[in-house]
DNA sequence: ATAATCCTTCCATTTAGTGGAAGGTCAAGA
DNA sequence: TCTTGACCTTCCACTAAATGGAAGGATTAT
């Protein structure tokens, strides 16, 4: 299957299966005598596993730890589960800070009036 | 004042100060003869702006807006208001999206057992 | 005088792609 | 058979917001 086909197989763009190639994460089975990258089924499952990854907001290094994960037959689910706990906690962080900043921003924008003066609580607070 | 102890003063590193200058966000308000920057009070408070709209996660773009707002003393509240909103709207949409994320991979991990055998539901919910 | 600690500029690297240019390949229709 | 359009290739540049480091000049302290 030719790369076109094979991104849209996965729903990912022509591009990004490039790219993927480029930095080895999901290689193409093969290549034509003229240089087209083949993508074969397993290939395409392994394009299709990363854009899940992906979408899970999983970085690339960790995509291709889950990658060799799910390659492995002979793997340990602690492992896979050791990793997808560290990102949750990664997350988790991250909402927590979204969490502050919305509150502290939400409060400045209900005490800020919002009309023509200049006098204005938000640029008071960062000042 | 040096960069060093401007940087200090705004809890800011002089990597930072020194990028800040480089695209024109913060300037020094000098240079001595040998081309050292200075900074003098109100450059420095310029820096701490930045800092702070920066911990709120406002984009440079967007610093550049406030702080050209915070200068301007004829400001419109409603104008800076509109920059907070809309940051504020990112903000939520950001912790909608790591929410659910959170939830799912929540999910996966309670899921998953975490042994030895390599039976995993995340790989299999990934794949 | 010299050493330590500043400062300068410039270049590379980070993340995960995306955009575009220049050019080769392939399949279909006239 | 030739051409046209839609593929494909590689390579380079760009994004955001810094950060790291090298090479070398300036300042300060001993």
């Amino acid at each position: 299957m030719n790369i076109g086909k094979a991104a849209n197989q996965a729903g990912l763009s022509t591009k990004t299966v490039r790219y993927y190639a480029d930095i080895g994460l999901v290689l193409p089975s093969s290549r034509t005598q003229t240089g087209y990258r083949n993508y074969d089924i397993s290939s395409i499952k392994k394009l299709v596993f990363v854009k899940r990854a992906r979408s899970f907001d999983f970085s690339i290094k960790e995509c291709r730890e889950l990658l060799g994960l799910y390659e492995e037959k002979n793997r340990s689910s602690s492992d896979v589960r050791k990793i997808a706990i560290h990102h949750l906690e990664e997350i988790k962080r991250k909402e927590e800070d979204l969490k502050k900043l919305r509150i502290e921003l939400d409060h400045l924008v209900n005490a800020c009036a919002g009309d023509d003066r200049p006098d204005c609580p938000i640029i008071d607070y960062l000042s």
